[in-house]
DNA sequence: CCTAAAATTTAACGCGCGTAAAGTTTTCAT
DNA sequence: ATGAAAACTTTACGCGCGTTAAATTTTAGG
């Protein structure tokens, strides 16, 4: 089988002229259904695919997605980006997927690799209050971008993410209802937005059911939520800080850690009579199922966060690139119920 | 300030060659320290940067490298990625990262997209023996690769990985010298191939020590070990299938299960008096600090797994993409001593 | 200051494909 | 069968840059 070089020899081969083939690859349907057959009976003999490089040169848009989240280390925000990659693909993208790795260098630096790789569009789940603004503002400019996950104000064309409102308004409602109003449980200054409107919401929500608010917030900084929350916990353990039996942490990752540091200091968590602590959390992490106790939490819509950001973002690439206004879409939490709560 | 549109527009503002403005980006040290002076200068005033497709179109061989895992929501994969992202970058190259999702077809579909990028070299950690071995043998012949993590006999240019050996004996002699012989539990049917070493380790180790080797294994396929571990080990402990008090796990994830599991049913693992059962692993996953109890395991050399592994595949570029030998190297496990254990 | 070596410039071609224009063939409804 | 529309072929140019060869300039060493 002879190697074939470029799509001139292809054509030849399969007895069709080269701007047909062209516009074969660009839409297989836009070609006779007989010409289509042709070249896809070629195709099989020869096995050629068009020079991507090539391609993407002449093209004024390419086919390339860009996928960018925080920390991918985070198996929630790598399951995120599993859904999205595989939805790229189905509708004929090539997506690249990047981590900031909670570096706002990083961030900036991937933003600028992905202008020049003038993508149709880019799926951006920033840093947050680490982002650089500034930078995100201009790229936000270039390139047609769905913000997820972490809203930056009026950045992107779209933003879709989750109502925290929702999140902590259900657990705050089921704590209490089911036993002792909660403390609240954070990083003294998280870097993710959603951080501060869950701390809002568990204040607006605790007042309006007519108890006390009471936040603790512990040292630390970064992404390692677990050690955060886990050295956070037993200082918070030591210093009996806690007013009543119940805790609701900010994150679920703060929340495994805090977990483990009642374990060592033989505290028992959950609901039956002989469990000293009650906590609930936020997210629903992969691996909450699996902490011990498993852990009570209100989980994400994944499945319309994520589908929803990426048919906003192939609405926005048909649009153009450009909405008319920016819109935000919050989808509600699902309270889990497991042991620890 | 004017957009610039291409080289030659930019060499014109800059008062240098286009030629020479090329060889520049090609190599910033091979045209003389003045002129590079000049192109900085104007690189500074007006932001331009080659285009990627058209370079890459050109060269025979780009600056990207491929890195792919089989399961990017391990975040013991996510880790690995992070690093070798980093070493690739520092190196001056692109990375582009791809996880398999622990599907062959994702893994055959990955490689393929790879081929097109025509990337200097390719680190690959593959599924294991789910791997379509005929796919990735097509694939390393075509394009210079490095395989990691999991070793797939006679493919790649080299393997760089963990010693099981190391890992198990390490473990098992500090269980048995501790306290009583480990049982060793894995999944009946493991996709990667470090459990099969790992099983043999720990045949071979307890033999030797003198104990009767007792392999405990569970159904369940895929990546989702947690779980698996979880359910296999309730029925475990539900069916008393233990012969002494010790349990070794062939990876953490299957142990973080595990722990889920004794949790639940009121067993105290770790290696105090008033605790039923001790159970150790390897890998040290990121989590398993944070596991309750946390969990003694045998880490993997991340370090230098990721950095040989880069090194190596620089090496491998620089010899032309054939090495006249295919090397295999392996490093050690540290033992980490925690309350598991 | 002179000369050989090194670096740069000029000019030009090629990479593989997108795409446009003009001419030709096929298709399909009448 | 007929005519127009649709699809295809031919021809040709352009994209932005790599790269080469010959001509020119700069540098460095004596």
């Amino acid at each position: 089988m002879t190697k074939i070089k470029n799509m001139e020899e292809f054509a030849a081969l399969s007895g069709i002229s080269r701007p047909t083939v062209s516009k074969y690859f660009h839409d297989p349907d836009s070609v006779r259904p007989t010409t289509r057959a042709r070249i896809e009976e070629a195709l099989e003999r020869f096995d050629y695919r068009p020079n991507i490089y090539a391609v993407n040169q002449n093209r004024k848009l390419t086919k390339n997605i860009g996928i960018v989240v925080p920390y991918l280390a985070d198996p929630f925000f790598a399951e995120i980006a599993r859904y999205l990659e595989q939805s790229c693909i189905a509708a004929g993208y090539r997506p690249s997927l990047f981590s900031s790795h909670g570096e706002q260098k990083l961030e900036n630096d991937i933003l600028d690799g992905l202008q020049s790789m003038k993508p149709a569009g880019v799926l951006l789940a920033p840093l947050g209050r680490t982002s650089d603004q500034s930078v995100i503002e201009r790229f936000c400019a270039n390139v047609p971008t769905v913000l997820f996950d972490s809203n930056l104000d009026g950045l992107g064309a779209a933003f879709i993410g989750s109502d925290n409102f929702s999140f902590v308004s259900q657990t705050v409602e089921y704590m209490t209802r089911t036993g002792e109003p909660p403390s609240f449980f954070e990083m003294r200054t998280p870097a993710n937005p959603n951080a501060n409107k869950r701390r809002k919401a568990y204040v607006e929500v605790m007042e309006r059911l007519g108890f006390e608010p009471h936040i603790i917030r512990v040292d630390g900084k970064g992404w390692a939520f677990e050690e955060i929350g886990h050295k956070g916990a037993l200082k918070v353990l030591a210093e009996n800080e806690l007013r009543t039996n119940s805790v609701l942490c900010s994150n679920d990752r703060l929340a495994i850690g805090f977990l483990a540091a009642c374990y060592e200091q033989g505290i028992r968590v959950g609901r039956r009579d002989d469990c000293a602590l009650r906590l609930a959390s936020n997210d629903d992490h992969p691996f909450a199922k699996f902490t011990c106790p498993s852990l009570t939490t209100a989980a994400h819509d994944y499945d319309n966060v994520a589908g929803r950001s990426v048919e906003t973002l192939f609405e926005l690439i048909e649009s153009g690139g450009k909405f008319e206004t920016r819109s935000e879409t919050l989808f509600p939490a699902r309270l889990v119920l497991r042991d620890s709560a």
